[in-house]
RNA sequence: GUGGCUGUAGCUCAGUCGGUAGAGCCCUGGAUUGUGAUUCCAGUGGUCGCGGGUUCGAUCCCCGUCAGCCACCCCA
């Protein structure tokens, strides 16, 4: 019989590797929340077109990264590749840019069918940010601050670096897509064989090329900067300023594009080396067409997304997941003989006298020696023993197990004193 | 979709020039009738990823397939 194994490229968590995971999830939303963003939830699955219609029908990601597949009723839907397309469908259909402003997040698993490695998988997960109706520079560089912020709460900011670029108006990006192109024509020989293939499908894609001759190629080329638009320009230069301004430190990367259609003008992406090939950890950009191509009015709009499944990597490769981030015991409680009626009272009476108190008991057959083993690997800081003596004479053994400190005999109503020192405020 | 490397116990791995397997860790029990971490002893645990081929015989050689890792493409 075959065996039954996860589908390729979804991975399952384990309980070892949970803690990096909520202290992420915590740190991160935590974070949003003193920058006074809201969170909006939203299903994993939409009708077909409407990522089609958002990301852009040539991209690699619709024409063979999505899972798509034909419903009971015979309607086409897809498991989301990502989150902003959703994003911007959940709010229009219920009024929330209705002459009003939004700064949103959410978080939760994205779906795209690749050859998974390294911080990549068919099953990943994102925390996006959003917000809408707002255009100026200012909600630009909010959102790098935030960005920032978050790397600092993680202790990651020294491993990441800020790029940022504009892709201008998309009159000047495709003045610029033309000389770029025609410039590439004129080269074609010395184009690397995927480029070539780019050239037709999205030139601009070309300009982040990891291929050192194609780059080379590039710097007699056009330039992106110089095909600004005065207003992205003036865009551009005003968010410089403000970074300048707070700190946040950043490089001008005139070759950064998006993979996505409905990008234009600020375009920023946050980037590791400590990661193998997969260097960006959040990325993101303003898309102020999205909402109206969506069908809804005219609505500026910027955000970004980062990569939990990367930031753990990079937690866990900078080793700074904090300790108590694993949430360990306070105490086990050993159950020796016919005592689980006194056992369970005991555990349950502790709980509620000690809300902080992470306390487990024993359950199931087990000798004295096994018992303590377990409560050893618990990571407990106490054993409470409760044997059948004990439960006759009214009365708990305490065994500190951290600590030179010998063992007491407490009766029940002195516990929860003694215990209060063994579970601090989480 | 393409390429490289790798699949042996729950985990990390060794091994057999082709004669159906071993270590460490983990787990369980004991040395110590109710006292954990270090010791020492013993035990449980494998259709050697799956299918086919060659062979008297395949975990080993060959082919296919699936999976993992890494890279390309693409992307967070």
């Amino acid at each position: 019989m075959k065996k039954i194994q996860a589908i390729r490229g979804m991975n399952d968590l384990l309980p070892d590797n949970i803690a990096a995971w909520q202290y992420l999830e915590k740190t991160v939303t935590e974070t949003l929340a003193r920058f006074g963003y809201r969170e909006i939830r939203f299903p994993i699955m939409e009708q077909t077109h409407l990522f089609k219609r958002s990301i852009g029908e040539v991209t690699d990601i619709v024409e063979k990264e999505m899972y798509t597949f034909d419903d009971r009723s015979g309607e086409s839907v897809t498991l989301r590749p990502e989150g902003t397309a959703s994003c911007v469908r959940a709010c229009e259909q219920h009024g929330l840019l209705y002459n009003q402003t939004q700064r949103l997040w959410y978080m939760g698993p994205m779906f795209r069918y690749e050859r998974p490695q390294k911080g990549r998988y068919r099953q990943f997960h994102q925390i996006g940010i959003e917000t809408y109706g707002l255009d100026g520079p200012d909600i630009d560089a909010e959102l790098l601050l935030l960005s920032h912020s978050l790397f600092k709460a993680l202790k990651l900011d020294d491993c990441v670096t800020l790029e940022i670029n504009s892709l201008g108006s998309d009159v000047a990006r495709a003045s610029f897509r033309e000389a770029l192109v025609s410039y590439l024509s004129e080269h074609q020989e010395a184009l690397d064989e995927d480029s070539l293939r780019r050239l037709g499908s999205n030139p601009l894609r070309i300009l982040d090329s990891k291929v050192a001759a194609t780059q080379a190629l590039l710097d007699g080329g056009p330039s992106l900067l110089d095909f600004l638009d005065d207003e992205s320009k003036t865009h551009f230069d005003t968010l410089k300023q403000l970074l300048d301004a707070v700190g946040v430190p950043y490089r001008v990367n005139p070759r950064l594009v998006r993979g996505l259609d409905y990008y234009g003008r600020t375009a920023f992406e946050w980037v590791t080396d400590k990661l193998g090939a997969q260097s960006a950890v959040c990325a993101g950009g303003r898309y102020d067409n999205l909402v109206e191509q969506l069908g809804g009015k005219p609505t500026p709009a910027v955000g970004f997304a980062m990569g939990l499944e990367r930031l753990v990597l990079l937690l866990q490769a900078q080793e700074v997941v904090p300790a108590e981030a694993e949430k360990p015991l306070d105490v086990y409680l050993a159950a020796v003989g016919e005592v689980q009626v006194s056992a369970l009272t005991l555990a349950q009476f502790l709980r509620e006298a000690l809300p902080n108190l992470r306390l487990m008991m024993h359950c199931g057959a087990g000798s004295f020696k096994s018992q303590l083993k377990k409560a050893d690997k618990s990571g407990a800081a106490v054993a409470l023993i409760l044997g059948e003596n004990e439960a006759a004479n009214d009365c708990v053994v305490v065994k500190y197990l951290r600590e030179d400190k010998p063992q007491q005999s407490l009766a029940r109503t002195e516990l929860a004193a003694v215990l209060a020192d063994y579970c601090p405020p989480r």
